[in-house]
DNA sequence: GTAGGTTTATAAAGCAGCCTGACGATTAAG
DNA sequence: CTTAATCGTCAGGCTGCTTTATAAACCTAC
């Protein structure tokens, strides 16, 4: 009989994803990637697999400035995550590629929130998660945030700094 | 028949938080309460309405450090929301006390964050969404982050900062 | 009652992730 | 050939949080 305060959706969520990012780069970590962080996100996210892809287009994807994408590169070329190839077709640009770490990097996070989302998905029902996805999806859709900005193969998520500031 | 990318689920939670944040503080901005931002939660969230609180509780509740949140009460009492008046029954401690305009912030927020969870029932389908509600908290409570960790009366959410980074 | 350890709030400094502004280099347009 | 737009980068700054350190008050145990 412990009355359960409320707590607003927006936190309930927060927390939700945040314990995903956390599990997953738990996982990240043990499968040998223990250098990559939550602010990576946008370079596996949203750096073509195969071609590579330019800083802006990067940057405009992932709805950040050009010089916060610059900096997560410059720190996982460091890395030897990706390297920085001029661009043939024009020598303003460079191409950001993956190296085979890099690659294998960013399967293996796209693969690691495939893997905790059905476990959810086996916990709490296959269905349900699959509303949940669906839900948020169509909602943000509504507010004009769907997806298809791009390739967008692969994708951590936002920030993973804080400690889980709020309990929402 | 625009390939949909895929994408994390975590992104998608993360965004959809984003959101429901960014309307929520649109929405307190007409209300009045212009200057109030999402770090403030931790005050807004966590401070007991009717008699108020310490800082150490209000800091382990929301599970930041008691600067961290010392920081949002200078803050907000700078602003006219709150104030510390000492605690009779610890020399040490203050006790942090919404003033009328704080706690009607208050009151203001988490009717607000009701409000837009309503819209989306209407929009989405009212299952859909509390069964997203009852989904989170149950996964939550897996992971050992259950509710009931104080009052908690109202509770905006973690941070705001960023330009919503990622797209998820 | 007083010594030692704990707890309260706060101050100081630092760091991470993002931002704006400014800049050389290159390309594109007139 | 100028002029404007674009690409990447450097420099500086802000915010929200952290860790470390400190004074004051409390709470035992002697």
């Amino acid at each position: 009989m412990t009355e359960t305060p409320w707590r607003p959706l927006p936190s309930l969520l927060a927390q939700l994803k945040a314990i995903a990012v956390e599990q997953m780069f738990g996982r990240m970590a043990d499968a040998g990637f223990d250098d990559v962080r939550e602010g990576h996100g946008c370079v596996f996210g949203f750096v073509d697999l195969e071609h590579g892809s330019r800083l802006t287009d990067v940057a405009e994807r992932a709805r950040l400035t050009k010089q916060a994408v610059g900096e997560a590169v410059a720190e996982l070329e460091r890395r030897g995550y990706v390297e920085r190839v001029p661009d043939p077709a024009d020598g303003r640009a460079k191409i950001i590629k993956f190296t085979e770490r890099g690659r294998a990097a960013a399967l293996t996070g796209r693969r690691l929130f495939a893997e905790i989302e059905s476990e959810w998905a086996e916990r709490y029902g296959e269905e349900r998660i699959a509303d949940m996805r669906a839900c948020a999806e169509e909602i943000l859709e509504g507010y004009g945030r769907a997806g298809s900005t791009g390739p967008v193969p692969v994708r951590e998520d936002q920030r993973l700094t804080g400690a889980t500031a709020s309990p929402s």
